[in-house]
DNA sequence: CATACATTTCGGAAATTATCAATATGTGAA
DNA sequence: TTCACATATTGATAATTTCCGAAATGTATG
């Protein structure tokens, strides 16, 4: 699948999820530890459940799982549901694209 | 100056203005010679005027000014007046710092 | 099953963007 | 100075985006 450079702009064009993906590249460093109510442990490969993105971010619950969505759509985040939560990530694979994308094609 | 990641980004989720940025890789190959009218000759630096950008975008002259405007506010486009034209032509130092910025920091 | 909770989806008001035609401004030529 | 032309700005309307609260949907647990 190629990157989408208009879907992957839109996203990218709103400082909450500009900095939704800056969060999500530490962490540990920027969320409370995840995943302590699973019943068994899971690799959740850095993945932040809604709410903790949301109590970052400030914003309503919609608004943020909008926004998760719109990351999503555009490639820059995957998914990952484990029971009630559904943990967000970064994917490295599309943004190493982008950058490639900005820097041989734009 | 730093470059504005948001500016950018909005710049760039337009189909239009996308395909601007790109076409000014390749001006000769783009566009039809440029500066001919001009009464002395100038070095152009690849630059091509409104007209000739409006002609390939087909849409109307004011769309596409402000369509360059707007990339050159984002620092994506340089523009030069001769005469009676302006010619806008890339702005390679904020691409190159926008792929690097993507790659290091987003 | 009934409840509680995490998340998503829906519906809508406010803000922003897209796009044009009309007008204004700058510039060289007559 | 007057004209024609290249470009920029303005004003307007349509389309999209932002963001919320309300409602709906999953999911584990009592």
């Amino acid at each position: 699948m190629d990157i989408d450079m208009i879907e992957i702009s839109k996203a990218l064009s709103n400082e909450t999820r500009l900095n939704i993906l800056k969060w999500l590249k530490d962490p540990e460093g920027n969320f409370p530890p995840q995943g302590g109510c699973l019943s068994e442990p899971v690799d959740l490969k850095g993945g932040v459940c809604v709410s903790s993105i949301q109590a970052k971010a400030n914003l309503s619950p919609s608004t943020v799982s909008n926004y998760l969505d719109t990351l999503q759509r555009a490639g820059l985040l995957l998914s990952e549901r484990h029971g009630k939560w559904t943990y967000y990530r970064r994917n490295e694979e599309t943004i190493r694209r982008l950058a490639e994308f900005v820097k041989e094609e734009l």
